[in-house]
RNA sequence: GACCCUAUGGUCUAGCGGUUAGGACACCUCCCUUUCACGGAGGUAGCCCGGGUUCGAUUCCCGGUAGGGUCGCCA
């Protein structure tokens, strides 16, 4: 059997970082499978959804790296799309939902309401079988009991999502339908629909919910919930990924950081796990920082700079070389992007902000005796590179008969305006003799 | 209120009747070191509770408890 699975979101505005990891997921299915990945753009609720909302879904699945099958070219819902089973979006479907809808009342199964139309539902339970939890066997609430006919139809005319969705699962040609577990109840509509329609339902995989640290539900608002968010925080997409197919889903051996590559060649149904993860943020960054280090030099070069410029940088106004130069420093010492800016800041200022605390305990007329020394050790030199550097510093602490960390503290305070940084002897050969006597001095005069 | 799912350190998890309960993040200590980061060596910390079944339960069953979900002319 060929895998068809899809990922069929409703364009809010934002991408949930749950939804990103439910079309992961389906997205991974099909890979490993080599079956078809779908993407459907749910835009029943006319009034809410723009192309700009739908752009933002596109724009993040882009960035993940999912890429599907057949699905929208473009946010617009006329616009081009590919695979045989448009319209990708369900605004666009209208006729076929009529269709589907004259099918039900011609059999029996759903009838005119107050206006609006609804679906037979039978009293018996419904057993759902999952993938993920087994067989769930579904008994009416005692709300459902009084009326267990559901509206497939609005007295506006507008068909909802559980009748949508069976309808689009099945002209689609959905086979296996992986989605959150805050759907599964509800399947137990969907199932008796399909059977309605006299087909079998598709297979069902409920995945396990993505909360927040506190074990409360993700909702908008909370911290990380929204993917721009990695987007903004300069996250790199592999990271996220890899740390997104590790909630819900556990591989063999303690496998944890691992290719696109490997995931896929793991990733399967049976390992799903049944329980809801909390979000660990810290986790993420830790990952993160463990591609961020592994990136190749010009990659990393492309989106430190690209950092810097979206935090208002200009490195345009600096050569080229010494920006590589500089961001050079910074390989394998930031754990994210978005760190760069306060991290390397100095490379790009005319002046460094140094806080008054800090240099009342760092710049002590002792200190600044000692560094007023190594500036003029410094002054003489011809050859100002690292190798150079270190050897004056060295050379001053021993003729001070101080540790070395007495000086290179205020050093590296008056150079970049923080305690700590990129290496310093690389940092002051990049910055450049001129401005490394002006920083120092600036201190030294302000003593 | 009813129905459904779940339950291993703070977090993500391995485990599938007998284990010194393993790994990762975080945290602590030490080492390395020009700061930080990395790396290395240690450490603190866990099977929700109560009944069964069994020679033996973290593991199987039942009941609690707790968390999550659903019961819309939202998706």
């Amino acid at each position: 059997m060929n895998v068809r699975v899809r990922f069929a979101p409703s364009p809010t505005g934002y991408l949930h970082i749950g939804g990103a990891r439910t079309a992961l997921f389906n997205w991974l299915y099909a890979r490993h499978t080599g079956g078809t990945f779908i993407l459907r753009i749910e835009d029943t609720d006319t009034a809410r959804n723009t192309q700009e909302a739908t752009d933002v879904i596109l724009h993040g699945l882009r960035w993940l790296g999912l890429d599907w099958d057949e699905g929208p070219a473009t946010p617009d819902p006329k616009g081009a799309s590919k695979g045989d089973c448009g319209p990708y979006f369900q605004s666009q479907r209208n006729d076929i939902y009529r269709k589907r809808i004259e099918e039900l009342r011609d059999k029996g199964m759903a009838y005119e309401h107050e206006g609006a139309i609804k679906f037979k539902m039978g009293r018996d339970a419904v057993v759902i079988p999952d993938l993920v939890v087994g067989d769930v066997r579904r008994e009416l609430t005692d709300r459902e009991a009084v009326d267990p006919d559901f509206v497939i139809v609005r007295s506006d005319g507008q068909p909802v999502f559980h009748f949508v969705n069976v309808v689009d699962d099945l002209e689609m040609k959905i086979t296996h339908v992986i989605r959150g577990e805050d759907h599964l109840t509800n399947t137990a509509k969907h199932i008796a629909m399909f059977r309605a329609f006299g087909v079998e339902a598709p297979k069902y995989a409920h995945i396990p919910l993505i909360l927040n640290p506190d074990g409360t539900k993700m909702s908008k608002r909370d911290l990380g919930a929204s993917l721009q968010t990695y987007v903004d925080e300069g996250f790199d997409p592999a990271a996220v990924v890899n740390y997104l197919s590790l909630l819900g889903w556990s591989p063999k051996e303690n496998r944890e950081k691992m290719p696109i590559e490997e995931i896929v060649q793991r990733f399967d149904l049976p390992q799903i796990l049944r329980h809801n993860a909390r979000f660990d943020m810290t986790k993420l960054q830790w990952l993160d920082g463990e591609y961020l280090r592994e990136l190749p030099d010009d990659k990393f070069q492309t989106m430190a700079a690209d950092a810097f410029r979206s935090a208002g940088v200009a490195l345009d106004k600096f050569p080229a070389s010494y920006v590589s130069a500089a961001i050079a420093t910074c390989k394998g010492k930031v754990k994210r992007f978005s760190e760069l800016p306060a991290y390397a800041g100095f490379y790009f200022a005319d002046d460094v902000k140094i806080d008054p605390a800090v240099a009342a305990t760092d710049f002590t007329l002792d200190n600044l005796a000692r560094l007023k020394k190594f500036r003029d050790a410094l002054d003489a030199l011809s050859d100002f590179n690292a190798s150079t550097i270190e050897q004056t510093i060295k050379a001053t602490a021993k003729e001070l008969g101080v540790k070395l960390g007495l000086l290179i503290h205020p050093t590296r305070l008056a150079c970049t305006g923080s305690t700590s940084g990129p290496s310093l002897y690389h940092l002051m050969e990049v910055i450049g003799k001129p401005t490394v006597m002006k920083r120092l001095d600036s201190v030294l005069v302000a003593a």
